[in-house]
Parts: C-alpha cells; sequence; structure tokens
DNA sequence: GCCAACGTTGGC
DNA sequence: GCCAACGTTGGC
C-alpha cells in the first residue's frame, strides 16, 4: 500500500538520494521498520547535505549499491531534522567514531520514513544510458557519494518511468 | 575478485 | 600546504 506523502505547503520540494547495499539495509527493511535513522554515514559532504540542507518532507530515492541490479528501487520522506549519529558514542558499533564525543558530536543524521517501493528498480544501467540522466552525479563515473541532491526534473523522469514499469 | 576513483591521514 | 600512502566505495 502506497503511503501519504506529507505535503508542507511553505517550502518548496526538494529531492535526494541516499545509497545503502541491500545486505547491510535495503528498500524492504525499510518498509518493515516504517523510519529509520540514515546513521552510519562517515562522509563529511554526505554529513553536510543531511545536517544543513535536508527538511522535513523532502523526498528521497532509495538506491541499492553493489547489488544485482544497483539502482533505485524505490521512494522515502525525510522524517525528522538532522540529530547526532548515536553509532559514532557507542564502541561496540562499527560505525563508533572516538574522535566525537556527546558533547561535541561530529556525525549527524536525519530519520527517513518509507514511502512506496518500485515494482521494478530504475536500474543505474537504465539512467547511463538515457540521456536525459546525463548530469546526474549516479550516473557519472567516479560517484561515491551516498547522500546527493537530485534535480527536480531527474526526479520526476524518474517517477513518471517508475509509474511506467506498475501499469 | 579486480581495480579505478576518490577521501582521509599524517609526515615533512 | 603538499603529497604519498592508505582505506573505502562501488561498478563491473
Amino acid at each position: 500500500m502506497k503511503k501519504q506523502i506529507k505535503k508542507i505547503s511553505s517550502q518548496k520540494q526538494q529531492y535526494w538520494l541516499v545509497k545503502s547495499e541491500n545486505t547491510c539495509y535495503s528498500i524492504d527493511d525499510l518498509r518493515r521498520d516504517t523510519v529509520t535513522s540514515w546513521s552510519g554515514v562517515r562522509n563529511y559532504q554526505a554529513r553536510n547535505y543531511m545536517r544543513d540542507d535536508m527538511r522535513v518532507g523532502d523526498l528521497v530515492l532509495f538506491y541499492h549499491s553493489n547489488s544485482k541490479p544497483s539502482g533505485i528501487y524505490g521512494l522515502a520522506q525525510v522524517h525528522t531534522k538532522a540529530h547526532a549519529d548515536e553509532s559514532q558514542f557507542d564502541p561496540k558499533d562499527e560505525h563508533y567514531d572516538p574522535k566525537s564525543s556527546v558533547l561535541h558530536p561530529i556525525w549527524s543524521c536525519v530519520d527517513i520514513a518509507f514511502v512506496q517501493k518500485f515494482d521494478i528498480p530504475i536500474t543505474l544501467r537504465e539512467l547511463k544510458h538515457n540521456p536525459v540522466f546525463q548530469d546526474m552525479y549516479i550516473a557519472r563515473k567516479g560517484d561515491r557519494l551516498s547522500v546527493q541532491p537530485v534535480a527536480q526534473k531527474h526526479f520526476d523522469y524518474i517517477l513518471q518511468l517508475a509509474q511506467k514499469e506498475i501499469s
């Protein structure tokens, strides 16, 4: 069942893409959990996007990397503004950061909510093949950023493709 | 499993 | 501040 997308009328809609290895955390995991903290990101640029630019209500493409096939598997939505990533404080966590402290946290994350899983993923191969996506980060060589902004034209086109594949 | 591309670290 | 060494990401 498709969930209601929150409407925040006073602000301009923004779009993002987040990556996850499906063996680590997949769109199905998000559907099961409904909401999750996007913790464990240890890249400053990705952190800055979450901490400084993401707003509640922004829409998020959910990308599976290192997957068969790699591609966009569904849609999520920013559910909270950024807060401290709890995993940085836990010595037993694989994302523990000894340089960080509760008083001076280094890493931030937002919570994201499940919206929809696409019936058929939009593969990286497809994105690279279509000239519409030529200047989209994810379709470019050497892109390693796990949280990245998405232009409205790309977002709209991707949703169109997803709808087409559903019908 | 390979390796290109990239980010981070630390010596100087 | 430079840059070599190293670690990680992620396509293939």
